[in-house]
DNA sequence: GCCCGGTTGGGGTATTCACCCCATTCAATT
DNA sequence: AATTGAATGGGGTGAATACCCCAACCGGGC
């Protein structure tokens, strides 16, 4: 019989933590060390206990997960870290990649899978969910998918920049142009610049893009 | 002993589906009928089931939740629902209170909580996750929160505020047309009728108003 | 019965958008 | 001096969009 895998659980909903800790504990392969609620509690049960798997949700308050899985990789050589997410995004599963994470899964996945994976993980596999997997596919057949550590954003120019804040805004190329005092063509290169930069091909992706990262209010 | 509470739950998030209908059938009092990924589903069980009690999360891609639970109170007199979200927004609860539902839990309650608010659900009483509960009286110390005269969104017909969810999450009118099976004329059509209800006259603007209203995840 | 709103479609048009091509200027680096 | 990147412009194309017209069906309410 193997030894037990030990892991530490950090999801901000409760009813997911505790079920998902629940149903972990009645495999008799995996042991709970912890079940916090912020990426600082992870981070610091982690260095208590060092566990063999860390799991972390994405969308968490406080703390970013990518950095206290950056500080998990530097501290712990034995720990290794497998994200979940509810939702799957380009900067997300570019962060995943950049701070070496075990795996990302999202939370359609069915359970079963979902602790397949994390078993999977914690024998040192490299675990993505099916969706996942075909959106790296995506990028790589397509634009490659550089880890940038300040986020997209400081891709763009300030120009470009400008620009992004009023075409998430809403305003036409036009107004743009009046707005910025210079020509419709010229607001049009930098909008395809901008587009380039972030892999995003319409103009609500880009306003979401904008607020998501705070450029922009809602 | 009671007759058990039949219920339907209905979340997208399979991981979080599995478990808490695996925790509920576990409860002696509890019966599920069935568990399912869209509001849409949800809505079509609990026609052909007619259950006691129907949990929906709110944060499902498709049919709005809100509008499905509408729909069942008015076909289904015996049948009240519960919302579950991972987030409090006022939005929300506005629409939570405009359908008259039995609840509105948050996902960062703990896993007894919201199987205590349901079961109190199920035998009458309107349920409140704490942090609910003080935002709506924080509300209604200020303004009315229900009486809002700003409650654009309730101008929008069933149909026509699924096809706003669609639209403002960046899809082409091709592609809702696939993802709502009608023709992308008739999109065309419903499209023109929201921007002419909600005064509203390009699409970034549509994504805004619907992030802004919690209609939408940015 | 009759009307009306919701939903479903189609036609047409002008505008805008996304995306390619290209050139020039200018400052900063190499 | 040469090059690179940013910023400024222009042309053109195909698609999508916004907005107008119209009709049919159906269900509920007056």
């Amino acid at each position: 019989m193997n030894k037990p895998v030990r892991l530490i659980l950090a999801d901000d909903h409760a009813i997911l933590r505790e079920m998902l800790a629940t149903r972990l504990a009645q495999e008799a392969d995996f042991e709970i060390v912890a079940a916090v609620d912020t990426a600082e509690a992870a981070l610091q049960a982690a260095r208590l206990n060092a566990p063999d798997l860390v799991v972390l949700d994405i969308d968490m308050p406080g703390l970013s997960p990518f950095a206290a899985a950056r500080s998990i990789g530097a501290e712990l050589p034995g720990t290794r870290v497998v994200f979940l997410s509810a939702f799957l995004r380009d900067g997300y599963l570019q962060q995943a990649l950049e701070v070496e994470a075990a795996g990302y899964l999202v939370k359609r996945e069915s359970l079963d899978d979902i602790v397949g994976g994390l078993r999977a993980a914690a024998q040192g596999r490299t675990v993505f969910s099916p969706a996942v997997r075909a959106r790296m596919s995506l990028v790589e057949s397509g634009v490659e998918l550089v880890a940038r550590p300040a986020g997209r954003l400081s891709l763009l120019t300030p120009r470009e920049l400008e620009t992004l804040r009023y075409l998430a805004s809403g305003m036409s190329r036009k107004e743009i142009a009046r707005s910025m005092e210079i020509s419709p063509k010229t607001v049009e290169q930098h909008c395809e610049h901008v587009m380039a930069k972030l892999d995003i091909h319409d103009r609500v992706e880009l306003a979401r893009f904008a607020i998501r990262e705070g450029v922009l209010e809602p």
